[in-house]
DNA sequence: CCTCGCCTACTACCGATGTCGTAGAGAAGA
DNA sequence: TCTTCTCTACGACATCGGTAGTAGGCGAGG
């Protein structure tokens, strides 16, 4: 109900953005050196255009705290991700979801933990049966 | 492998390569109708913009046909597919595939023969048992 | 009181993308 | 031949995102 936008972020603010989901709310200077820590060594001052960009967007809040500003983020990371599978799976498949995700499956390789996982999931997608669909008109 | 850059593409210029996918080589000309048919009402010379943008990134090619150059693509749907979804996966989760995927799964609506299919790519992973798997000595 | 050091506000720049307009070459008629 | 179409080649322009420099404010020390 309150995601009309779908909130366009570039590679660099995502990465801002990740830096204040992981490590909570942050002064610029915090910021800058989480994304040196991750390899991206950036000027101070770009990263203040980031945020004060981000917060134009919407997505960040700040703070005056002693002298600096405190930012945090304003939107969930879940949602972020949301929205950006969404566009893909929109750009590549025409909203068709389940072609992508089988790509995804066939081509990743995951620990063993990992595909109990999922397929407990699926399984919680259809209650019923885990192999003989009830209610299966046709026989693929 | 020949996947040095991550190919890039826009947008607009992706729907392009969609077209070609979706119909087979084209005249700039088919390929506005295709953009214009999508809802992408731009002019032919924007068409004929991308495609020679597209034409100098590698991803396309052409050839003189009667009066018009035909084009068609040079890679393939499923490795931009592929290209992409890494990106995303590697921006949003640092790599890990699996809670993406699980988030699509739990954010998506399937069929029932979507389920099905999910589920024996699932099982195809790990032959044996669901949860009874030792080491996966498999090396990409 | 003057200077450092840190902080924010502005402004700028460049490359990538989306989007066209115009010019000029060739075929096809009138 | 002159007009009309259709094509391609170029160039233009705006916006966005990544990146940063500079100016000016303010508290801590000397």
């Amino acid at each position: 109900m309150a995601k009309k936008a779908p909130i366009e972020l570039g590679e660099a603010e995502l990465e801002v953005m990740r830096a204040l989901w992981d490590h909570g709310p942050q002064t610029v200077r915090d910021v800058m050196h989480r994304l040196h820590e991750r390899g991206r060594t950036v000027a101070y001052t770009t990263v203040l255009t980031f945020l004060t960009r981000l917060e134009q967007k919407g997505v960040v809040a700040s703070n005056k705290r002693d002298q600096a500003y405190v930012y945090k983020s304003k939107i969930s990371r879940q949602s972020v991700t949301q929205s950006r599978i969404k566009a893909l799976v929109d750009q590549l498949y025409d909203g068709a979801a389940a072609p992508m995700l089988a790509q995804l499956i066939e081509n990743e390789r995951f620990t063993p933990d990992e595909i109990s996982h999922l397929r407990k999931l699926i399984d919680d997608l259809d209650p019923h049966a885990p192999n003989t669909a009830p209610k299966n008109p046709n026989s693929k």
